[in-house]
DNA sequence: AGACGATCCGGACCGAAGTCCGTTTAAGTG
DNA sequence: CACTTAAACGGACTTCGGTCCGGATCGTCT
């Protein structure tokens, strides 16, 4: 079980932030239990494909990844990979899936700034710099994995993340829109656009936490200046 | 030349806007020029393969424009469609040409309070809510046209759109990163999440385009409330 | 153990995007 | 007008994502 350790190749070196989430605390969240009622050689295909995918990624970077490919490298059926997966999007979805229950254990349940006992305000400001770091670490496979435009909200992923941010949002502004105003912070994190920002701009990772920072500030001041 | 009144298929009935732009205004962007220096079989090739697009996609939406279709529609060879138009992307893009170079012209040249007389502030909001119609109304076309993540931000339309935001911003808000800020703002209008909002949300445009004006009132707010 | 039904497997098959290259043609040039 | 050449043409070809279904397997029930 070795693929959850997968990053983007060809890393820019940025320097690391001040590690925003420790030990992954409570919820024992790893090894992956995909679907719990799998028959047993299904599940050791599906363990075996996420490992071929991993090794591939490793090798080959994510446009290695072609679903016959890791059908062969996993020694399997072409079918069995889509069954599994439903599309390749699923399929590199699930390589992000570990990242992705951490992360989230670590806003529901961790320590704080990011976990519960800091004040609101503080919450989404740990927030944005911990999916802008963790985003920037995967860049390249969370790319890979966006789904087509009328999906990308959709997934049960992206929703405990808006969902998250939209409760943190309404202890701050409780008036406002906070459903759509999450949705505008969320985007703000967008993978594309980090991936823009950071290897088409070139633009340091710390003047991305700053804005975020800034954006924040911004959106939650409730004063009005007239 | 018809192909420039593509709009999206299956529209819900929600109610137009304030007109936000009028005439076209000066410039005549019009008659889509292409590029320039086009030999003349190209040139008509490129004006049949536009037309027989739009036809399609009027006649079997958004999905029906395939590349084989629409070469066959426009009785000219596969491989003409692609030298022409590069992609997939870059023929829904091309249909989209026209309506995009005409918000260009207003919110460049034309009345306010797009154009320019306006008050900065004033011109962001109209414009926020010129995007967010326009966007609406197309809706299929945008969502289907929209490239790879990688390169979202790189097509020159985009490129402008975020210029003209990135100058008024400066204006308004000249401390704070104003190109972040536009990206962030931009954002919010992304045809995805509307699609996302108005489609499967079932969100009615007006809660969209409240949630953008306060946005915009949030984000230029310049004074501390400490 | 034996049998049965649900689940899973594999790879042939399909459609569509994108590439390639030999052929054709528009448009200057003498 | 004959000639040249850069540009354009067309359609066969490749690749890859996704579907389908006959056959193999697992797990269970008796």
């Amino acid at each position: 079980m070795l693929y959850a350790v997968v990053m983007s190749s060809a890393l820019p070196p940025f320097p690391k932030p001040q590690e925003p989430f420790e030990t992954p605390s409570l919820l024992e969240v790893g090894t992956a239990p995909g679907e719990p009622g799998l028959r047993a050689d299904a599940a050791r295909n599906r363990a075996r494909l996420l490992e071929a995918a991993a090794r591939l990624i490793a090798e080959h970077g994510v446009a290695g990844v072609t679903m016959e490919a890791v059908a062969a490298a996993a020694d399997v059926g072409k079918g069995t990979v889509f069954r599994r997966f439903g599309d390749r999007t699923g399929l590199l979805m699930a390589l992000l899936d570990h990242s992705a229950r951490r992360l989230q254990a670590d806003f529901m349940g961790g320590p704080p700034p990011l976990g519960p006992g800091a004040p609101p305000l503080e919450r989404l400001r740990a927030f944005g710099v911990a999916v802008l770091y963790r985003t920037a670490e995967q860049l390249d496979l969370q790319l890979a994995a966006q789904p087509e435009p009328t999906r990308r909200f959709s997934h049960p992923v992206a929703g405990a993340l808006r969902a998250h941010l939209t409760m943190l949002l309404r202890q701050i502004v409780p008036d406002g829109d906070c459903d759509l105003l999450a949705h505008t912070l969320l985007a703000s994190l967008d993978p594309a656009l980090i991936h823009h920002l950071t290897r088409q701009c070139e633009m340091p990772m710390e003047r991305l936490e700053a804005a975020w920072l800034d954006l924040v500030t911004r959106v939650t001041r409730t004063d009005r200046p007239d």
